[in-house]
DNA sequence: AAAACATACTTGTACGTACAAGTTATTTGA
DNA sequence: TCAAATAACTTGTACGTACAAGTATGTTTT
């Protein structure tokens, strides 16, 4: 395997956290008994539970142990892997507008690269529901030229990030975004079901990979009302 | 001294970084380099630049180094230490309630404690402007319990954050964050400049502390047209 | 009964070593 | 001349060790 020793326990433990193994408050092994467990070594340990601190799950608390922390209700933000895993399962998605090559809009909060000017762009529309909740309208765009194949083939399990590390082995590594509180306009006004005019919460974000040269642009705009959009961090 | 190496080699890199001697996309000191300037271990030197990629002042890329990341001009959502030194030396605060015992307010986001709910809390509020746009009124709230001797004394050097680390020595551990775009009420409309129920951004923050009974409690109402709000986040 | 101490846990810091794997520049060979 | 191999860097993973320091639970002492 290539993929680490540390994120397989990680993966492991995380998803016996989502799952209600391991409930808010309870402890986790101890970084000792995942040593054992494992057969690993404390440094290897340690590096699982601090991935698993980063993402929020647990606290770590010294003398004590690291221990299930309670889970947020709303949107994640800072999520990297999109949200239908961070909030349950009553979300659907419709594509308003499907996965198309277009040129690139004017305006877009962050400045493109040359390459990526040189060429149209991929991109695609959706809105996403919670219940009967209009809550997002997500437009993502990026670079036509780094994905072939991209338009000919459908999404893995109806996640466009999970497509990316399948098919093409891209995986997000950081994000970098702008938050701005703005009136709706008509469109967005009517998907969202707000009253025109009605503050929504715009967020540009530029998601950076592990390919330097390709980068995510997603624009969210969020009817916050109902589901505000929530976040952590933790040192 | 009790602040361990790996953090003063951070703390030394970061403040260089802030004044300038190395500029964005600069190579900081690789980990083999920082060994032998310091004469620590590669454990320490990789803990002081991981430190610094969290706080996402470098990215770390395999193979080539550590390289210095643009710096964002927009307010720092998520930078634990408040603003003044996020965005630059032309921001004023004025204190339109002077922190003050009052009784906790209703309807606040986050759950209280019952120790909290006991006894009244500090609170103050300020507004912060940039120039001469007022830019984000702030609401902090507290356990008056746990500070004894706060009301009486000043801020060290203007930064509530800075008191309560000089002071009190209580540390910011992490925090958990709500956002939701609303319309400005009367007040809000008056103070930010901002015209009746336009749309402004409300982000309510509870900050966890090194001492696990003790929360801060922030909400920030940002005009967002000029000033948006920006964040970043690595792996 | 209450305070002091001891013990056995926990995570935090720091040392040292080894090899894997990505990047870049140089050298070698055809 | 050009391509392949090499060397010299970089960060990533993982091993092992040691001690510091915080927490909880006893046990002893007062």
């Amino acid at each position: 395997m290539d993929i680490p020793r540390y994120r397989k326990i990680q993966n492991m433990l995380k998803s016996k956290i989502q799952q209600g193994s391991y409930g808010v408050g309870d402890h986790l092994p101890s970084e000792n008994q995942l040593c054992s467990i494992f057969n690993i070594t404390r440094t290897t340990a340690r590096k699982a539970l601090e991935e698993l601190q980063k993402e929020g799950f647990i606290e770590r608390i010294k003398g004590k142990g690291s221990i299930v922390r309670e889970r947020r209700k709303s949107l994640g933000l800072l999520n990297v892997k999109g949200f239908s895993e961070a909030v349950g399962r009553n979300v659907s998605t419709i594509f308003l507008q499907e996965p198309a090559l277009r040129p690139w809009i004017t305006g877009f909060p962050f400045p493109l690269t040359d390459s990526e000017r040189q060429s149209p762009c991929i991109h695609f529309e959706r809105l996403r529901t919670v219940g009967e909740d209009p809550v997002m309208l997500e437009n993502n765009w990026f670079s036509g030229k780094t994905l072939p194949g991209f338009l000919q083939s459908g999404f893995e399990e109806d996640s466009f990030f999970k497509t990316l590390s399948k098919k093409y082995m891209i995986e997000i590594k950081g994000s970098e975004q702008e938050l701005k509180a703005l009136p709706a306009n008509e469109k967005v006004s009517r998907l969202l079901k707000v009253k025109p005019s009605g503050p929504v919460l715009q967020i540009s974000i530029r998601f950076t990979t592990c390919n330097p040269e390709f980068f995510i642009y997603s624009e969210l705009i969020c009817n916050t009302m109902k589901y505000p959009i929530g976040n952590r961090y933790f040192l």
